[in-house]
DNA sequence: GGTATGCGATTTTTT
DNA sequence: ATCGCATACC
């Protein structure tokens, strides 16, 4: 292999860290400050220099895309096999898999699905007698998922109160149920290897020889199963940590940021120090951004000081823009897009950030009115799908046919006569039979004893289609796929929907025999079981919405989606008190209050050359309108990173706080502010002059569309209902009503003069 | 056992 | 506003 220099193009701390080979070594970094790249480089560095077999590094991603980058990289620098790259969840997988495997037990996992631990804990909070009003599965959820990632020890946990006591007994229940059933949920992914490396020393030992390196990207936000995990596997102390405490956002699922702060303590060692080495020059953002994300983030009072700096220019300004309604806000952002790409911008280079994903369904209809192409993060994913989780559960239940979850979903997916009392009475006789349902369908002799009466009929069938299923070839993920698909019918389940839902479903099962070809192309070994673990644990791989990812198109995403990724133009909307920060209830607490300036943070630092800031008077929740004052953050950005200026002179900038208790500004302030807010974004470029703060209708090409330009007969697109066609007109002109039928909907009655604004010409 | 209807919760953020 | 769930009815 060519020797790659693997210090190329770095600084003088980023090279130190890439040099650093023994011993403890903590990076932290502040945005956009290479911390990846040091990864990255140090990994190449381990194996080119050091000589360690790539096997035998240990690196762990935040996120399954961030795994697959990295991965992407390695290969470039060394074109060789790559090490274990991948999000902690994958490991933990792949560890129980491994250890699994040497003992040499029966059995494949299936890994849950983010609904079934709300399911299996319905059912129990039930079997126990209890109401599931009182006791509420989400909550109990929660509270569970809380417990396991805190590694609390159940045995010995002592309740706080009546719920609590409650949720313990349902916990070991619950426990107890998914061991009988070989299944593990996201959570058991972390605590499990734990449990195991703390217990059995001759594993522990075996898994910190094979690991002898160990490297965690976004140390910040691990939670305390994860940092347990790092701390038993990492006791040869060959760790390196980076990250910034500044960028910490997860506390919310369980991450605590002390790990990140105790990392001196806890791996300092007289003769083994840790190292520790700040990254503190940006390469991405301009100084105006950078001011921006500092003035910000020094309000929070728990954090490690650090000065960031940067070469770059001073760049442009933000701008902020004010508007009274969300729709008024898509649609300048989508207005601020289109111009940018008229002048040049590719697609690609934009995103926009918001806080909750409900957001994104306005800023998509207005990107899709203007002929945007955009390419949406989260959200609704591929494998959430009701369709594929049909699919995906018969693939389960074959690989694991003591999966009680995969049965009860498929049992009468499509439906074949099998109601909630015949799936009960044979699980219950399974049960009793010591067997699993399954073997009662595979064996003649169990199964006449409980298809009997009305039930006969339909389970014979079942029975028949699982045998069949079952003589599917084991290795061949897309045989499999296809023929579940195939001999369940499962089309059948959804032919009297209307036609485009249909196709849209048929097409999405179609997806999942695509993506199964593309896991044998990657992983020809992995079979069935492998693919499953990518379905189970990488949430979009092989979706249409992955395979598209290379292609231009203006990024929509969360502000959690968008940790660790960087764009040239970003926009933030929703910048208003209770949205960002999000607030539950009147009061925020004050360390969530600092999550959200660091999520804050997280979203300005992620911007490049230009930041657009938005905030709307209004917006429209659970189908009401509720007023917004302005974002705390916004006054946080001290006003010289704004540069227009409204009539009087002075900054346009975000209207300050105002203090608790006062009063909300009168309508002339209102609009006056509401003009110097336009002017503002005039100037800065935000909004093409001359066009329409919300135009009644546009084509991609800035036609307008009156409702006259609809007949009978006319093909449609409406940004809610999707293609439909006009079938009838009446009412006044002015008052025009269109019966249109909608290919997925079916015929719906629209008042054009509110309509004509979400439909555009087929 | 299947389907229609009405009620209630739901909106943080993700592996 | 929308969806899922529970109940009641066929």
């Amino acid at each position: 292999m060519p020797a790659v220099d693997v210090f190329a193009g770095l600084n003088e701390d980023q090279r130190a860290a890439v040099a650093h080979v023994k011993g403890p070594l903590l990076v932290v970094a502040g945005a956009g400050s290479g911390k990846t790249r040091v990864i990255t480089r140090r990994i190449a560095n381990l194996i080119q220099a050091a000589g360690t077999r790539p096997d035998r590094i240990l690196a762990i991603t935040f996120t399954n895309k961030a795994a697959g980058e990295m991965k992407e990289r390695v290969h470039q620098l060394l074109g060789l096999q790559t090490p274990w790259i991948c999000t902690f969840h994958s490991a933990g997988y792949r560890m129980l898999r491994m250890d699994r495997s040497r003992e040499g037990s029966e059995g494949d996992f299936s890994i849950c699905d983010d609904e079934e631990p709300e399911k299996y804990v319905r059912q129990i909070v039930k079997d126990l007698g209890r109401n599931p009003k009182e006791f509420e599965p989400k909550k109990l959820c929660h509270r569970i998922s809380e417990w396991k990632n805190n590694l609390a020890d159940l045995a010995t946990l002592t309740p706080n109160d009546d719920f609590d006591a409650v949720c313990l007994d349902v916990a070991k229940e619950y426990a107890r149920r998914l061991d009988a059933e070989n299944k593990l949920d996201f959570d058991d992914l972390l605590l499990k290897p734990v449990r195991l490396l703390e217990k059995d020393t001759v594993a522990r030992r075996r898994w910190q020889e094979r690991f002898p390196y160990i490297l965690i990207d976004e140390y910040q936000d691990t939670n305390t199963a994860q940092y347990k995990l790092i701390r038993l596997l990492g006791e040869h102390r060959n760790v390196c940590a980076t990250g910034d405490p500044d960028q910490a956002i997860y506390g919310w699922r369980g991450a605590d940021i002390r790990n990140i702060l105790s990392f001196q303590s806890d791996f300092d060692k007289p003769n083994d120090p840790v190292t520790t080495i700040k990254l503190e020059t940006n390469y991405r953002s301009t100084q105006v951004i950078l001011r921006a994300a500092q003035g910000v983030i020094v309000n929070n009072t728990e954090r490690m000081e650090k000065t960031i700096r940067t070469d770059n220019v001073e760049g442009k300004p933000l701008s902020l823009l004010a508007v009274d309604d969300e729709l008024d806000e898509s649609y300048a952002i989508a207005a601020a897009l289109t111009r940018f790409h008229e002048q040049g911008r590719p697609w690609g280079e934009m995103a926009i950030f918001y806080r909750t994903n409900a957001m994104s369904r306005v800023l998509e209809d207005a990107l899709r009115r203007r002929a945007v192409p955009y390419q949406l993060h989260g959200g609704q994913r591929f494998y959430d799908r009701e369709e594929v989780k049909h699919v995906i559960a018969y693939l389960k239940l074959l690989v694991n046919p003591r999966d009680s979850g995969a049965l009860a979903r498929i049992i009468n997916v499509p439906k074949r006569g099998i109601g909630d009392s015949t799936h009960e009475q044979l699980t219950a006789f399974a049960e009793e039979q010591l067997v699993s349902p399954t073997d009662v369908l595979e064996r003649p002799d169990l199964l006449a004893q409980v298809a009997v009466g009305r039930a006969a009929g339909p389970l014979a069938d079942f029975a028949r289609l699982w045998r069949l299923l079952r003589t599917l070839p084991l290795g061949d993920p897309p045989a499999r796929v296809r023929g579940v698909i195939e001999l369940t019918s499962l089309a059948g389940h959804y032919s009297d929907r209307p036609p485009a839902e249909l196709e849209d479903r048929l097409g999405n099962m179609r997806e999942v025999i695509t993506a199964a070809e593309q896991f044998r192309e990657v992983d020809a070994a992995g079979g069935l079981v492998g693919f499953l673990e990518i379905v189970g644990l990488n949430t979009d791989a092989g979706s249409r919405e992955d395979r598209t990812a290379g292609q231009d198109r203006a990024q929509l995403m969360t502000l959690h989606a968008a940790k660790g990724l960087e764009f040239p133009i970003v926009f933030i909307a929703g910048l208003e008190e209770g949205l960002l920060p999000l607030l539950r209830g009147k009061e925020i607490e004050d360390t969530k209050l600092q999550e959200e300036r660091r999520l804050m943070y997280v979203g300005i630092t992620r911007a490049m050359k230009e930041l657009y800031l938005s905030r709307s008077r209004c917006r429209m929740l659970y189908g009401q309108t509720f007023h917004f004052q302005p974002s705390r953050f916004l006054a946080e950005i001290p006003s010289n990173c704004f540069v227009a200026k409204d009539a009087t002179g002075r900054h346009a900038v975000p209207d300050p706080t105002p203090p608790p208790g006062s009063r909300r500004p009168s309508m002339q302030q209102s609009q006056a502010e509401a003009k110097a807010a336009v002017a503002a974004a005039l100037d800065s470029g935000l909004i093409k002059r001359g066009s329409n703060l919300r135009p009644t209708t546009q084509v991609g090409d800035d036609r307008t569309l009156e409702s006259d330009a609809l007949a009978p007969g006319q093909r449609i697109i409406h940004s809610t209902f999707g293609r439909g066609t006009v079938a009838v007109l009446r009412g006044e002109p002015e008052d025009r009503v269109a019966i249109i039928e909608f290919d997925k909907y079916g015929a719906k009655e629209l008042r054009l003069m509110y309509a004509m604004a979400k439909i555009t010409l087929a």
